[in-house]
DNA sequence: TTGTGTCTACCTTCTAGTAGGAAGGAAGTC
DNA sequence: GACTTCCTTCCTACTAGAAGGTAGACACAA
C-alpha cells in the first residue's frame, strides 16, 4: 500500500534492482516478497506470471526512457550535448550504484533463454534507443557539432555499443570510474578531428 | 565416453554452450546431462559442485585465450592485423552460432550474484584481455600501424568495450552483421586519422 | 455487495547435491 | 592363469529446499 508509492510500484522498482544484479534467472517472486515485505501470493495478485511482471518493467523502462528523450530534447539542442547528457546520466548511475545497468543491455545478454514476450519487449528498447542516438547523430552532422567518420545509424550503434560495453567493464573491474574513461575518447572524437 | 573427447570435456563444452545462451542462473546439470546423455549424478562426479564447473570453465577459458593470444602474435606481427583478426575471430563465431558470445562478457553481466570464486575468474579474464590490448596498442603507436587518440590503456578498454557491445547489438537485433559493422569504424579510425 | 489487496496453506516441478551400488579396467600377489 | 584389491566411471534412488503458481478465506472500502 502506498506510502510513496503502490504496491505494483514497489514491486516493480525491486524487480528491476534485481534484475539489474543478475538478471531474468537471477531473481525469484521470494525474493521481491522479501524485498517489498509482503507475501509471494500477494505479487501473484498485481503480476499473475513471471513474465508478465519483467513484460511489464521493461515496456515500462522503456516509456520512461521515451520521455526522458523527449524532455531531455526540449532543453538541450546542441547534438553533442545530448550525446554527453546520455553518457553523464549512466556515469552517475554506475557511481552510484542505484541503476548500476540498463536493465535491456542486461536482459540482452540473456535473450536466447528470455521468453518471447520479454525478449520482443527488449529489442524494442534496442529500436528506440538506436532511432534516437541515430537521429542525433543525424542532426549533428548536418546542422553543425558533431564530426561523423561514418553514417549517422553506424556511429549510433558504434556508440551504444560502447556504452553497454563500458557498463560491463565497470561492473567486471569494479570501478565505476573505467565507464566515464572508456566514454570520454568517443566523445571527444565526435567532436572534433585531429590531424596526424 | 571418450570418441574425441573425455567425459569431462563434453560436459565443459555443452556447459559453455549453455552459459553462451542463458548464463549462470540459466542452465542447471539436468541440461547438461541431457546434452551428454549421461546421468546428473554422473556429472557430480567430475565436477562435486556447478561452483567447481563453472570455475574450472572459465579458467580454461581463460589459458585457452592466452595460448591463442601467443600463437596468434608468433604468426601476426602487425599490430593492426592483430586486432583486426581479434575482431574477426569474434565475427566469425557470431556468425556461425557456435560460440555466439564471449563468456566471460556474459557472466561478467551477471558478476553481482555470480559465486565469488567465478567471479574472481571472471575478473582475471577482463584483465588479461586488457593487458593484452594494451600492449598491441602500445607496439603500435611507438612501432607503426596505429594512431592513437589517447593512452593506450584507454584505447584497450575503449576498444574490448566496442566489441563487448557489439556483442550484445548482435544478440539483440538477431543480425550477426552488425558486429561487424560497428567494428568496422573503430578499427579504420586506428588505422588512420581523417581530417575536417 | 462487489471488488481489491492481502493472507495462509498448499501444489507441482525443478534445483543442487548425496548415498550407495554395479561394472569394468589396471595392478599386484600367489 | 586365477585371485584379490583398488580405482574410475557411471548408474538408480533419494533428499531438502527453492521455484513458479493456485485455492480459498479474511478484511476493508466504495
Amino acid at each position: 500500500m502506498s506510502n510513496l508509492l503502490t504496491t505494483s510500484d514497489a514491486i516493480l522498482a525491486s524487480a528491476r534492482s534485481l534484475i539489474t544484479s543478475g538478471g531474468y534467472n537471477g531473481f525469484s517472486y521470494a525474493d521481491i516478497a522479501d524485498a517489498v515485505g509482503i507475501r509471494k501470493a500477494s505479487i501473484h495478485h498485481h503480476f499473475p506470471t513471471k513474465v508478465d511482471l519483467v513484460r511489464t518493467l521493461v515496456k515500462q523502462y522503456r516509456c520512461d526512457a521515451e520521455s526522458a528523450v523527449s524532455s531531455l530534447e526540449q532543453n538541450i539542442q546542441n547534438p553533442l550535448d545530448l550525446l554527453r547528457t546520455y553518457a553523464d546520466h549512466w556515469a552517475q548511475c554506475i557511481e552510484d550504484a542505484s541503476r548500476p545497468f540498463c536493465v535491456c543491455a542486461l536482459l540482452a545478454s540473456e535473450l536466447p533463454v528470455l521468453p518471447p514476450e520479454v525478449a520482443a519487449e527488449v529489442k524494442a528498447f534496442f529500436c528506440f534507443a538506436s532511432n534516437w542516438l541515430t537521429s542525433v547523430m543525424e542532426r549533428g552532422s548536418k546542422e553543425e557539432g558533431l564530426y561523423l567518420s561514418n553514417e549517422p545509424r553506424v556511429e549510433a550503434e558504434a556508440f551504444m555499443a560502447s556504452v553497454h560495453g563500458a557498463m560491463l567493464s565497470a561492473r567486471a573491474y569494479g570501478t565505476p570510474k573505467v565507464f566515464a574513461t572508456i566514454l570520454a575518447p568517443t566523445l571527444t572524437r565526435l567532436s572534433t578531428s585531429v590531424t596526424h
